[in-house]
DNA sequence: CCTTGACTTGAAGCGTGGTTCAAGTTCCAG
DNA sequence: CTGGAACTTGAACCACGCTTCAAGTCAAGG
């Protein structure tokens, strides 16, 4: 076991991009944890970084700090949380689809010349489904709860 | 002119999908607006309904409210506007590569056998890359301004 | 030993994206 | 005219994801 390869915040922080802040707030949610403490202060296993690294990703992927807690506690033997795991590839998946069509809708809109360029029958065209719905003919029951946030 | 097509404020949020309080909202920021007022109520023309559409589409890839308006005031003319919807195209093509891969790591842990899940090869492999980096060879300068929300 | 600078804590603050509430107005039916 | 539902406003509140601050502690170097 090599002498003391741990890394103090700061340490950490650099090699990361993070700042010691969020990763004190990644602490405190349970993403994270020191290996020990080197008097008051963290001391980090480098293994810290690849798990920072992927809760960056996971936090880019729009995956709430709570959310990427649960799954990064996931044990093979969670069959809930493994439901939920799938259940987020498919939001991912639609989501990846609704980005890809607002990004050529963008790039069509960057170089079409209508007057106000949201009125181009191309970038409509391109859009066209991007929305999750824009069903002119009511189907909403009624009072269910307001959708919320969409995602986490 | 067809008569009165204008649609009240609480049909928009039926048809929408949208909670009314988003409505005006979206109002304050500068995203919509009403035809007009029928009394105090806000009447809608029904093209609001698109876009709300558009909106939402944005919303939902992770645009900010405030730069969505910037969109929608889009003219042709507006040089700066197109550089900046390029370059948020660009972006999109980026977030849809890490969505993808992490879609990929996701579908590969909601199945893999490991204790941790997170510490499966295969999931890393997957993952590889998603993260904006790891750089574990210093490389930032030093005091920049601390990453900020990545988006928006 | 003493300084210095990076760390520690908890609490407060901030920006975003809304929702909720209170109090009042207005439309429409009966 | 009277009632009730749906609208109006501004202001307050909420959750999230951090950052900032004040006040204090500690490790290491000169």
């Amino acid at each position: 076991m090599p002498d003391e390869p741990l890394l103090d915040i700061g340490e950490v922080a650099r090699r990361t991009g993070l700042a010691p802040s969020a990763l004190r707030f990644y602490e405190r949610k349970g993403l994270i944890a020191p290996e020990g403490r080197n008097g008051l202060r963290r001391a980090y296993r480098p293994e810290v970084l690849e798990r920072l690294g992927l809760i960056t990703c996971a936090r880019s992927a729009g995956l709430s700090v709570a959310e990427i807690g649960r799954f990064l506690a996931a044990r093979p033997s969670d069959g809930d949380l493994r439901e939920r795991m799938t259940a987020r590839a498919e939001d991912l998946d639609e989501q990846i689809g609704r980005l890809t069509r607002l990004r050529d809708s963008l790039r069509h809109a960057a170089v079409c010349t209508h007057e106000p360029v949201v009125d181009c029958p191309d970038f409509r065209r391109a859009i066209g489904g991007v929305a999750p719905r824009t069903h002119t003919g009511g189907d909403r029951p009624d009072a269910g709860p307001r959708r919320r946030s969409a995602h986490a």
